[in-house]
DNA sequence: AGCACGCCGACT
DNA sequence: GTCGGCGTGCTC
């Protein structure tokens, strides 16, 4: 193999393209390998990029060519699997490949930090050497005896502490400023994999067993499944013994779960019931902790890798299986920051690229999925029963035109509570809103509290004594008077902390836990509501979205969603897929245990189809019918999206950008332009925000269409003036 | 994104 | 007279 003179690197820029450079005049360890990470000169700056493959002869003149000044890695940090998803999704999302790769590397080894575990240890110099040999230093026992260790072999930290006790660090210090020891990073022995015994699961019913056997049999290669199981019928014991056939297999797992689906109680049961170490990658993990997890997936030592969106590129080694649990769930799609990825679709195509099946879990799978196993693209593994025997809940409308109702709550689900309560059951409280109450007005003169940097009301959070902005985060202290004409103002509308309020009011003396991210704040708290829950001192659960993910609330037998209407009439075409999502979600948290669970949903519109097709035929009949309508109007999966967005301080350039945008696209064949049009809520956080969508009946037009376009309008003079993004296959719209 | 280069307003 | 504003162009 001659050696390839020109390596191809992907540099941390927004430029969409890759970097030409020669291998290193005078490379120690040959020339480095596609995969691994070089600092390169560029421009004025060095910077450290990944080599992602090598050519023969540059794309750009000869005399451009500069040569790399380091490699960092004797061995890849990325597998040509993963490599080659980088490549795909780069080019699918049609984002820069520098960036799609600094974003599946912790900062630590964005910035160079070993890729190996390392660990910080003393070690005697060659003068300590002599020093030790003339007897030195002759009267510091202490320090002699740091010198004495260090002879014998390197020592980190906590080992001279083990051994020679508190007095080692000033030891230690003054030997190290006279040059006698020294601390240097030293490559940690890769642990040996050390597995707990695994603990056995309880058996499995035969629908869980053929599930677990489809998938055990694909094992040999690629295949999507499916696996869409009410609540409570057991998918979490499907996901364990798949994942334990790959390990005895030899190989590894990868586990996605959504942002608030990784609590401690389903880490704690996969690390029992596997006994293999875990890697665990999520947001909340500090940057050296991330590095750790990466590493520990890197070295293969961790066998399970398991995280939320963006663990999809962890370096787990030798993988046997992939599982994405709640696949339908939203937080999946990154919805921030450049590079805007459904973890859950590229988990699919590593799968594919890894040659192992994929398991997409779900109660409610979304619409897309269901369409791909209509199209035979998916294979569906059904679970229908109830770990317990409780029968599946069953769904009321409450018409809140008919009925009294006081701060949010009308008379039956008042009285259904009381029944409920008296029976010594627990009761589920849904409302998406949280604070005291959505709007501050008075009464005088109609003055509502506003945000002043979006087109936002401020919630009212009446503990905390504040105004707060749910779009931007801006507070103001809570007035008494209205600023406009001195008249008392008053909180109007219910969010989680007034409907608290008002159940204790209406049940003295039994406990109301809330669960919402004012209340949740650390780690630690979660565990700390949910144990009043599972004790049965909390009687009442009021929560928002976070009540509907993954916990398992054993003696709740009434779930009430008080606010079944916020997306029966959205622009947004997914609202109401999100909807009925999130209420046969919620509704699943009812009835888990022996008795059998009820669930009632406050609207104004009983007759809405979305609804009465939903109680009617559960979340399968309503997907039926939205897939007709998607069909019908040529929505996503029978068309290809993408939303340009821009935003400005001002509406001005936003608009005129994207206007420019659309008259580059001219007459283009194979897609249509919509907009632009403002954003719902165009103004947040200072910046006016509008919207272009691109839509074509198929993925290979609207990905020719792109490819071109794209280039077009990033040069673009009125692109300089807007900070604009591409997002493909948008989730959320308007 | 950074970073340099370049050409116009208010300051020691 | 300069310091520094951000428009424009480039990075292998």
């Amino acid at each position: 193999m001659s050696p390839a003179s020109v390596l191809r690197v992907a540099l941390p820029t927004p430029v969409r393209r890759l970097f030409d450079y020669r291998p290193a005049t005078h490379q120690a360890g040959g020339t480095p390998m596609v995969g691994t990470r070089v600092r390169v000169p560029f421009g004025q700056r060095r910077v450290i990029g990944v080599i992602m493959g090598t050519a023969e002869r540059a794309e750009v003149p000869e005399e451009k060519l500069r040569a790399i000044l380091e490699g960092l890695d004797e061995q890849p940090i990325f597998d040509p699997a993963l490599l080659a998803l980088l490549h795909w999704a780069a080019g699918y999302y049609h984002h820069p490949i520098g960036e799609v790769v600094a974003s599946a590397l912790p900062t630590a080894l964005r910035n160079g930090a070993s890729a190996l575990t390392c660990v910080q240890r003393w070690r005697i110099t060659a003068a300590g050497e002599h020093a030790y040999a003339r007897g030195e230093p002759a009267r510091a026992p202490r320090q002699r005896g740091v010198l004495e260790e260090l002879r014998a072999a390197p020592r980190a930290a906590h080992e001279l502490s083990a051994r020679l006790g508190p007095s080692w660090r000033a030891a230690t210090r003054l030997l190290s400023a006279r040059g006698w020891i020294e601390s240097g990073q030293d490559l940690a022995p890769t642990l040996p994999a050390v597995a707990a015994a695994p603990q056995p699961g309880p058996p499995l019913n035969d629908e869980q067993h053929a599930a677990v056997e489809r998938i055990r049999l694909a094992s040999g290669g690629f295949g999507t499944f499916v696996l869409q199981g009410i609540t409570g019928s057991g998918k979490t014991e499907v996901y364990l013994q798949v994942a334990q056939h790959a390990l005895a297999a030899g190989r590894s797992a990868l586990v996605l779960v959504p942002e608030i689906g990784l609590t401690p109680q389903l880490l704690e049961r996969f690390r029992e019931r596997l006994g293999a170490p875990m890697a665990v990658m999520h947001s909340g993990l500090t940057e050296h902790e991330r590095l750790l997890a990466w590493r520990d997936a890197f070295s293969g030592r961790a066998r399970v890798v398991i995280g939320t969106r963006s663990a999809v590129f962890a370096p787990a080694s030798n993988l046997g299986v992939i599982i994405v649990d709640e696949e339908h769930d939203a937080s999946y799609k990154q919805h921030d920051g450049g590079f805007r990825y459904s973890a859950r679709d590229l988990a699919v195509m590593r799968a594919r690229g890894a040659a192992v099946p994929i398991v997409l879990g779900s109660a409610t799978p979304a619409l897309e999925t269901l369409h791909n196993l209509d199209s035979g693209r998916y294979t569906r593994l059904r679970l229908t029963r109830r770990a317990t025997r409780a029968e599946p809940p069953r769904l009321t409308l409450i018409d809140l035109r008919a009925h009294a109702q006081s701060g949010g709550l009308s008379t039956p689900v008042v009285q259904a509570m009381a029944t409920h309560l008296a029976a010594h059951a627990q009761v589920l409280v849904f409302l998406n809103r949280r604070g005291y109450a959505p709007t501050l007005l008075c009464t005088a003169c109609g003055w509502i509290a506003p945000c002043a940097n979006c087109d936002a009301r401020l919630t009212v959070h009446l503990g905390a004594r504040m105004l707060r902005c749910h779009h931007c985060g801006a507070e103001a202290s809570l007035p008494e008077r209205c600023p406009q004409c001195g008249f008392a103002v008053k909180p109007v509308g219910q969010g989680t902390e007034r409907i608290e309020e008002t159940l204790t009011r209406l049940f003295p003396g039994i406990e109301c836990v809330r669960l919402d991210r004012d209340v949740i704040r650390r780690p630690g708290e979660l565990e700390r509501a949910m144990h009043r829950i599972a004790s049965g001192a909390g009687r009442i659960v009021v929560g928002t979205q976070m009540v509907t993910k993954g916990h398992d609330f054993r003696d709740v037998t009434l779930v009430v969603v008080l606010n079944a209407d916020q997306g029966l009439f959205s622009a947004d075409f997914r609202a109401a897929e999100r909807l009925a999502q999130t209420i046969v979600q919620v509704a699943g948290r009812s009835g888990r245990g022996e008795r059998p669970g009820e669930v009632l949903l406050q609207t104004e519109f009983p007759g809405h189809p979305l609804l009465t097709s939903l109680l009617a035929e559960g979340y399968e009949g309503f997907a039926r019918t939205a897939l007709a309508e998607r069909r019908q109007a040529a929505w996503p999966p029978f068309s290809r999206l993408a939303a340009v967005r821009a935003s400005a301080p001002a509406a001005e350039p936003a608009l005129a950008f994207l206007s420019e945008a659309r008259a580059l696209a001219g007459a283009a064949r194979e897609v249509r332009l919509l907009g632009p049009v403002p954003a719902a809520m165009a103004r947040r956080a200072g910046r006016h925000h509008a919207q272009l969508l691109i839509e074509s009946r198929t993925r290979a037009g609207l990905h020719l269409f792109l490819d071109a376009w794209l280039a077009r309008i990033q040069s673009l003079p009125s692109a300089r003036r807007v900070r604009w993004t591409l997002d493909v296959d948008p989730i959320e719209l308007f």
